[in-house]
Parts: C-alpha cells; sequence; structure tokens
DNA sequence: TCAAAAGTGTTTCGCGTACACCCATGC
DNA sequence: GCATGGGTGTACGCGAAACACTTTTGA
C-alpha cells in the first residue's frame, strides 16, 4: 500500500519525467469609475493580464494559446519557497511587495497546458491602486489592467436519482480601452445521495483568455466574494482613508449586490467596528462633506 | 518582466532540476465512542495514518522522520490529473472510492522534505465509518486509525506599531489504543497597517508526526469546521440514516461546541430544512425512541 | 433653488439563545 | 421509580432590512 513513500529511497529526483511548478498571480485592485457628473463614483475590479507571444491566427496544436492574454505567472525554483515564488511574480509585475496574499488552489489537470505538463498553484494579491499607478505596463512587455465583470447566463437544474445537476452558466468579461475578452465558465454541481461535487470548466473561446486562465480568475473572485462578509480583506484593496460611502461602493461591487448605505454605516461603525472615524472630512464634492474613516486595526473576526 | 513565460520555448523538460509533485490525504471518518453505559455515545473524528519504515532512534539527517507517523500520499504521475492522484490514493488507503473529497491546500516550503523538493497538494476525504471498516490497514503496511483531538494551550497578543501580531498554541493529539501522538501548532496572526498575514507552523516534537503533517491536519480540521456551518459537509460523515442527536454529536466534535438540542432540532428540520423525517425509529435503547431523519437532496445552501 | 449625498431616528421581522415542561423507554 | 434522552411550547434580545426625514454642500 505504502509502495510510493517507500519507492523514495530509491527515487532518483532527475530520472523520471516530472511535472512542473508553476505559480500564476491573480492581481486584483478597484478603482473609481466615474458614472455621472456630480455623483460619488462606483467603483470596479481591474485584474493584471499579460499578452503572451506569437500570431493568435497561426494554428499551433502544441500552443494554441500563443497570443492570447494570460495571468501573469511563472516557474517555481527547485530552491524557492512556493510563497516566494508568489512573491517574486508579483514584485516583478507590479514592483510592489507588502500587500495582501493568498493561495487559491492548485490546477492540476494533465492537458491544462498542451506544450508540457504543469500543476500550477494560483495566488490571489490585492492592491490599493492609490499605491499602484507606479509600474505595470511600464517595460516592453504587454502588461495591462482589465475591468472585470460577472454575469449569470443560464441555470439548468435537472433532477436525477437521489439528486440532481445543477450547471451554473456565467461570462467572464475583461475589458479596457483596446481590448475586450469574453470567457464562459460552467460550474457544475452534482449532488447524488450524500457526495456532492462541484466542478469548474471553460469553454475555449476563440477571444478567450489561455489556458484555463479564465477559471481561475473566476475562482478568484468567488473567493473574494466569500471572504469579504467575514473577514477585512476588502480593506487591502482601499486606501488608508475612505468614507463609507467608498466603502460601500466596494462591497457592492464585489458582492454583486446593493447595499442599503443606512444599514452599512451602523454594521461597519457600530456592530462589526471594522471601521474608527477620523477627523478628517471630505472636500470640493457638490454635496455635503462625509466624514473619513480608517479600518480599526483592534477589530477581531466574530464577535 | 515575462521572461519565464517566453522561457518556456526554450525550456527542455528534462533539463533542470524540477520539485516533484506529491499529493497527501487527510482521510477522515467520525465514530461512536461510548462514555457512559446507558447514554448516546459522543462522536470522534479520526484520521488515517501511516508508519514510515525504518528506526525512529537511528539519527539520519537526510530523513529525520524514518519510522514516524505520516498522512498518506505519494507521487503525481506526469500524465495523472493531480485529482485523479488523489483519488488514486485514496482507493490504495481505504478500497473506497465515490466519497466527499476536497482539495485543501499545497505546501511548498524547500525543506519540508529534507530528502527533496516536494510540492504537495493536501486533499480532505470524508468517509462514513458504517461504509468503511472493510480495509485500512489489512495489508502489509501500518496503516491506523487515529482519534483527533485539537486542544488550545496558549494565546499571546502583542502590540505593534497601527496593529498586533497574535500567537496561538494548539496541541494535536492523535490517539489509538496502541499509539499517541502529541504535536504542537502554532498560528500567528500579523496585522499591521491593513496588511494581515497568517501563519501556520509547527514545532519539531520527538513523539510527533513526519514531515509538516501536524500543520496540514491542523488546516484539514479548520477547513472542517468553517464548512460544516453553511454547507452539507457533515452527511459526508453520517450514515444514510441517523438520528438528530447523533447528528448533533457529529456537529459538537467538529465544531468544539456545546449545541442546544432545542434549537438545532428547529434549524435542522425547520429553517435550513437540510433533513427529511422518515418513517422509521430507533429501537432498543434505555429511552424514548427517536425518529431516524436523512439528508434533504434538495436542500440549498443559503436561503 | 436644486441635485446629491451625509447622516440619524425608528419599526418590523426572523433567528439565535435560552428556560421549562411532558413523554416514552429499559433497567 | 428513575435515569436518559425525545420532543414541543414559548419568551427575550439582537441584528438585518426597510422607511422616513433633516442637513449640508457646490453648481
Amino acid at each position: 500500500m505504502n509502495e510510493s513513500k517507500e519507492f523514495l529511497k530509491e527515487y532518483d529526483d532527475s530520472k523520471y519525467k516530472k511535472p512542473s511548478a508553476t505559480v500564476d498571480m491573480i492581481i486584483l485592485t478597484a478603482v473609481d469609475v466615474e458614472t455621472k457628473a456630480r455623483s460619488v463614483p462606483d467603483k470596479v475590479l481591474r485584474v493584471l493580464l499579460i499578452k503572451r507571444k506569437g500570431d493568435p491566427l497561426v494554428v499551433d496544436i502544441t500552443d494554441p494559446y500563443k497570443g492570447k492574454w494570460a495571468l501573469p505567472g511563472g516557474f517555481v525554483n527547485y530552491y524557492e519557497d512556493l510563497d516566494a515564488a508568489a512573491i517574486r511574480e508579483l514584485r516583478e509585475e507590479t514592483n510592489i511587495s507588502d500587500v495582501y496574499m493568498e493561495q487559491l488552489y492548485t490546477w492540476g489537470k494533465v492537458y491544462r497546458d498542451l506544450r508540457r505538463r504543469v500543476i500550477s498553484t494560483s495566488y490571489m494579491a490585492l492592491v490599493d491602486s492609490s499605491k499602484l499607478n507606479i509600474k505595470a505596463g511600464d517595460d516592453a512587455e504587454d502588461a495591462c489592467w482589465f475591468d472585470v465583470k460577472i454575469t449569470l447566463l443560464e441555470e439548468v437544474k435537472t433532477q436525477i436519482k437521489a439528486g440532481y445537476i445543477r450547471k451554473t452558466t456565467y461570462e467572464l468579461s475583461l475589458v479596457n480601452s483596446e481590448n475586450e475578452i469574453k470567457d464562459t465558465v460552467i460550474v457544475t454541481k452534482k449532488l447524488e445521495g450524500r457526495t456532492s461535487k462541484i466542478d469548474l470548466e471553460y469553454v475555449n473561446n476563440p477571444s478567450g483568455l489561455a489556458f484555463d486562465h479564465a477559471t481561475i480568475i473566476f475562482y478568484a473572485l468567488e473567493r473574494l466574494k466569500n471572504k469579504v462578509e467575514y473577514t477585512d480583506i476588502a480593506f487591502s484593496l482601499m486606501p488608508e482613508m475612505f468614507t463609507l460611502t467608498e466603502l460601500k461602493k466596494l462591497y457592492e461591487v464585489i458582492t454583486g449586490k446593493v447595499i442599503y448605505s443606512r444599514n452599512f454605516r451602523d454594521k461597519m461603525e457600530k456592530q462589526k467596528k471594522m471601521v474608527i472615524e477620523t477627523d478628517e472630512w471630505e472636500s470640493g464634492k457638490p454635496y455635503k462633506p462625509a466624514r473619513l474613516f480608517r479600518f480599526n486595526p483592534d477589530w477581531v473576526e466574530d464577535q
């Protein structure tokens, strides 16, 4: 039974064909977008993508994703911690360190990359856009920020014996002034008896992202959506000081829900005590100035 | 910036030293333990461990974990999906498939295994103990179930500039009739400004588990604890039919909290509608027979 | 004067928590 | 009869959701 463990002893580290280990970075930020004049701008999430070399129109069966946009990432060195590889990639792309970073999931389908066997661990990094704007696309590389949006397209539920199969189809759209990428992600939940299973699957779209990166971005946004409800993760995307309406706008774009400001204020300030008021005020806006708040470092989860 | 991606083109798959990819399985089940006669037994979680070959008393600096207990696991084959490797390992150990399984986390510190560089993805499998008892330790291998318990030892919070460091020390104890393993896991949460970071760290204990496996088991139990609150994950550990007190006992051992049965009943049956009553009844107990329930396959999360 | 947002008072309803009590069984 | 759990009635308080209203600013 335990042959594999014992096999280690004789295992020659260089003799057998091994998968390659890589990291993929989902680097997210939130920026303001003007909706109408004289109004508080909405927030939108952005993700950093890089353009792969090559001509997307030339068919190459060993590398069908040439010229397509992809998540930044790269190989894990033999003498480098997995986390360290992620931090290194982040710095290479954004010139920033010391931000919130979290490992998400490891993607290991055999044919996710047709050139060779790659097992890729994805990391999500959250960057305050006010600290950014320095680099990200300042060298020869095509690295660009894309506005992210997920739209529910369809949900089909089929009853089966002692359970059901539910297929939910989403469109992931990645847009900036020069590009428009649309990808389809299908979430399949199968419940049969007491064993349920969830599968993420992407539809290969000619105008889409490289590899399974649409799925990975979808997964990151889901994680962010879940965590924003019970952690302080959102503040990594905000500047040091902010108004409660700005914070509310961020929560709205992450959760995809409309929030009532009356209750949001009470929750943040009185109940959860996640924010502290400062003595500083917004100014220059064509409406009543708002007080600026900051994150309460003594906030503790649950309670 | 994107050299690594481009480097792929020239990259010879066999030329460079690569980390090895492995999977580690946290196979959990829940069994009854008699507390006092005439009472409903409590539940306890069990994890499957295997004993590594070798003499733990002989010092071997290239493999200090000889003869110690470890999580089952093994290498990922070049032409094998990561999930498939986990399923294969599960079958090899328990002879069971078709159970709840979930990827947890990927552990990639350089020196977590001193023999060679290993990046290991951990999977948690939940097995209904009534379906088990077939195999798990029936061949030459030393594979045994261990009762798992986590105890909070100490919590130290240190204030630092614009935040704090909180170190929480837990004891992970793994016990069966012949063995008693104690390991220490330290969770460090550092919050500074708006960037918080959580680290899991294990203390090398002479009577402890091999590698960083104490940390991995701790992580699995935390995941289980979180998920039990908002998913149907607990039912993977229960037989087809059960009384509500049995289910409550399982929730208690997973969450580590005492539950009031009055409210648990209402929540499961009326509010969340996770269970359906059957027409069958428990019997032979020295108290009023309880109705048997089963999982409601039409249950949907949230709502 | 007006649009837009800041900020506060208040109600309603459901859920989590809790106390109290009667019922049924085997020993 | 007693210990033990099965099962139900009910009350209290908080938090989520919602409605309503006053205040302050720049244009």
